[in-house]
DNA sequence: CAGTGGTCTAGACCACCGC
DNA sequence: CGGTGGTCTAGACCACTGG
């Protein structure tokens, strides 16, 4: 059986360019899970009936993208997202020793409520849809480091509504993927510096109005859903980040 | 003539890989210029006496890397080193009208030192080697907003030892080019959280102990040689920066 | 060893640019 | 129109992985 591509004038579209969108929907419906191998190049190749090299281009264009994993004499596999290296490079934290680490978690808050104008766009949601608030401090060794606000969408993230808080894991982005089949694929950050108010600073065990970094963040799943707004707030003194210009 | 690839064996590299490395020496070493169009891929595949793809894979290498810009159905061109929208993403000026400008700038400050153990490691000249240590105060409509220190190592930049620093432009990077010959290719920014002493302040127009951002950059041309280390420090609360995450 | 992705070839044709 | 880079083909062989 061959899955001849349906557009088949590729309209101002190269052939690989439709077969990578042709693929990467098939990531999107599910039939490719996260961390899965996809069939191989040749098999693919001769399904779609275009030659080796074309069929290979079209898989580029998705391991440049993210959405896959190429690993020589093994196969090519579903990417499984942004890693906590990635999430967290903003902040320099490291215990005593001097080895990073992830930051202990406790959710402070979670309620519900209605969006903002600017979440509900952000969201796709309605006015009077409604999304979860969590409030979030990240410790290290006991030592409070990072405030968040972090807002989720509904109904999507309803799994997440009802379950004890305590029995959340530390990271959340693999956890949205296990309890809602959400994987956050791709995000952007924008920095401020700002001050710390009173609860925030009393929170983070700092004194109101010390310097802070602010990181607003939205992050997005694979078909570019915004599925996550979050704000974090650490202490200006520990914050470090290196940028490489090309 | 064919340019036969001296090292036949390609020793734990691709053909392709040693094609760009030959390539980028020509590069190098001047034979073909920034913004300069070099042979045509068809010319150059036939020279090395490689197919056609393989010289593309090579091209497409050095393209990634920034060297070379592809312009379809006109040719390839020698990259003409970063430009300033590159140079200056982490602050967010603009004028009046909103728009994003040049700041206008002036050296306060120009004189000769030897390094310090750490440029003389990242510059590789010797510690009573000189360096060349610039002051500069970069203003927008008069209203002065970034503050560097700039160390550029001897004999290199001996051009612009002596020239009158009125006569400098506002952008140093083609400068840089253009009198000494030095394309700047690519670089490093380390931002840190910082607070402006009374001398900083002053030229700053602020005041003392004011929140500072401070960003430490090093760069590099084609051939990775650090060519410039510069320090900048500017208005914490006039600070953004957006990164994209995957 | 069989199966995977990676490299390389030789050649045809298309799409864009500037004269 | 001729010259450039971009796409696509069909097939050979190499290099890495794991059983």
């Amino acid at each position: 059986m061959t899955f001849a591509l349906t557009s088949s004038p590729p309209l101002g579209q190269s052939l690989y360019g439709t077969l990578a969108d042709a693929l990467r929907q098939r990531i999107l419906d599910g039939e490719w899970q996260p961390g899965q191998m996809i069939p191989s190049e040749a098999s693919l190749a001769q399904r779609y009936g275009v030659a080796l090299g074309t069929l290979r281009q079209a898989l580029s264009l998705l391991v440049q993208d993210g959405v896959l994993r190429r690993q020589h004499g093994k196969g090519t596999f579903v990417s499984r997202g942004l890693d906590y290296a990635s999430m967290m490079r903003f902040f320099r934290f490291q215990s005593q020793g001097g080895l990073p680490v992830t930051p202990e978690s406790r959710i402070l808050q979670r309620r519900l409520r209605h969006p903002s104008a600017q979440e509900a766009k952000a969201f796709q949601i309605d006015l009077d849809g409604q999304l979860l608030q969590l409030e979030r401090l990240r410790s290290i060794e006991g030592q409070p480091c990072l405030l968040e606000t972090i807002a989720l969408p509904l109904p999507l993230f309803g799994a997440l509504a009802d379950s004890n808080t305590e029995d959340w894991d530390d990271l959340l982005y693999p956890m949205y993927q296990r309890r809602c089949g959400i994987l956050v694929h791709h995000a952007r950050d924008e920095l401020k510096f700002s001050q710390l108010n009173a609860k925030q600073a009393s929170r983070l065990q700092l004194q109101t109005g010390h310097p802070c970094v602010l990181v607003e963040r939205e992050a997005f799943d694979v078909a570019g859903r915004c599925v996550e707004r979050r704000t974090t707030r650490g202490d200006a003194f520990s914050f470090t980040y290196t940028a490489h210009i090309k």
